[in-house]
DNA sequence: TTTGTTGTTCGTAAAATTACGAATATAATT
DNA sequence: AATTATATTCGTAATTTTACGAACAACAAA
């Protein structure tokens, strides 16, 4: 059990964010949101990489609760896992809605 | 001038994800966010981490443009770059509203 | 000028990430 | 049983990230 160096919340967002963090999954998510059938080959088709790194990126979204897979031999469906994608809106929303400090001499 | 693979947004978006991505990352913007005075050593007391770390997540979230820095010597305060910030949050906010197919049979 | 305080940079090591082609796995079809 | 279609896993290489202590830089104070 590794000792969490930092608040369950900082990691949990943390952790949606790396796996964010990289344009070709940012990509994946947005095409995601609004297709009707989502096959490992389209998400292949629509993104300049290998499908190797592709599948790659795929398993990272899963890892990280973001998608989930479904397979429909021999094709395999993702989709957005939406219960998890309305958990980190939330973490982000906190996040970015957070009160900042009104100190206005505060690097100016 | 590297040619992008991705549109602009997502490379943005990416981008920012990438550097809120480390859980000390955002420890230090939630620091940053409540504090009057953000030197950098009140900075490092608060993280479990050796100072040249922070030195260098500090100089990653400040190339993200999430921050800025400025020295009063001898410290350095730190405060979180307001503008850009805004722009964050918009790109993020943008993502997590968008649309989402309603096809129910995607992934049950 | 020496000392002290504060942070950054350097050098380096270990681990993780990104990417690709080749090989493999699965299961339907011929 | 061999073939086909689809996607994952393997092996590997190059790069990036994370982390640390030591060395350094800047400047005020003694």
């Amino acid at each position: 059990m590794p000792e969490k160096k930092y608040c369950i919340k900082t990691e949990n967002l943390a952790s949606m964010a790396k796996a964010l963090g990289h344009p070709a999954r940012i990509a994946i998510m947005k095409f995601l949101a609004k297709q009707e059938t989502c096959y490992f080959g389209d998400i292949n088709e629509e993104l300049p990489i290998a499908k190797a790194t592709v599948s790659q990126h795929l398993k990272e979204l899963k890892e990280a609760g973001l998608i989930q897979g479904e397979i429909e031999t021999p094709k395999v469906k993702y989709c957005i896992n939406k219960e998890n994608w309305e958990y980190a809106r939330q973490l982000f929303a906190d996040f970015f809605n957070m009160e900042l400090c009104k100190n206005d001499d505060c690097c100016k």
